[in-house]
DNA sequence: CTCAGTGCAAAAGCTTTGCATAATA
DNA sequence: TATTATGCAAAGCTTTTGCACTGAG
């Protein structure tokens, strides 16, 4: 299993080890770039959009542009890394493939966005699939409301 | 019942009857463009965008600008009258407040829409305002993937 | 050495806003 | 008549793109 699950315990020069071969397998070139971004949506537990993304990467690497980011995040979501959120914003989040299904609520009091896991697409998928004749590629379940702290008093 | 739910079925003045109550409701002036959109929003079966609203409102009422669909589309999502979907895209599409709850599934080949009914919002409701408590305001479902004709021939 | 990838700046959507004018109530 | 809403143009954001330079392989 070529994983690239090795979580970054390395300098400057060491993540690309780890991620030199995910990236030869498709025949794409570990720029330092793309190893930091990929470090940067690994540690942050997903949601990132692109400019806190930059803005993260600008700390260890200050030359980086933002167009690299941009073109970095669609490369990962093309090659399967990372995935694509859709929240009520005009402006995209990014986080890692998550290896469990889970969703989304985002709190709109505080920002704060929760993960919640729920394995729901597959029986989604079979209703759907019989009912409209779809093949589902991507389910994306997410659900806006008032966290704990965001609602006060109310019943 | 101070229905809102008159079918267009009026001339160039007419739908100000409908929503002129409508409007005035909430203290708001009904102006031929507000009729105007909502009248359009109502036709189509939703998912219009921005864009696609201004360029059918022109088609009435040449004058009218995309700022104002803009402002008008806000207003009726703020008295929700309307409800703004998120698809994967960097713009956002409007339909009118649905009365039975749907989701969408979106054709990667074609760009089709399909709803689908399906009462999931209160049993997710459940389930994740005692898991985690937080109170859902919303539920947004969408899926996509490929639709029967653009499926050649996959198993 | 070569070609894919980068940085920079400019452009391209989508959406919002300031302000004078027009229209509703 | 008094506001509120509109149209226009300009600005604001997010994201993409062209191009010369850089760096990984």
């Amino acid at each position: 299993m070529r994983s690239i699950s090795n979580k970054s315990k390395a300098k400057e020069t060491g993540p690309l080890e780890n991620n030199r071969r995910a990236s030869s397998i498709t025949g794409m070139k570990a720029t330092n770039q793309r190893v930091l971004v990929l470090e940067i949506i690994r540690q942050e537990q997903g949601h990132l959009d692109a400019d806190e993304v930059y803005r993260r990467a600008r700390e260890k690497q200050p030359r980086i542009s933002l167009s690299t980011v941009y073109r970095t995040l669609r490369l990962f979501r093309k090659l399967g890394l990372v995935e694509e959120v859709h929240f009520a914003e005009d402006h995209h989040h990014y986080e890692v493939k998550p290896s469990t299904e889970h969703h989304h609520l985002v709190c709109l009091g505080c920002g704060k966005i929760i993960e919640f896991r729920y394995p729901l697409s597959r029986y989604l998928k079979r209703n759907v699939t019989e009912a409209k004749d779809f093949e589902i590629v991507e389910t994306e379940i997410h659900m806006t409301g008032y966290c704990s702290r965001c609602r006060p008093g109310k019943k």
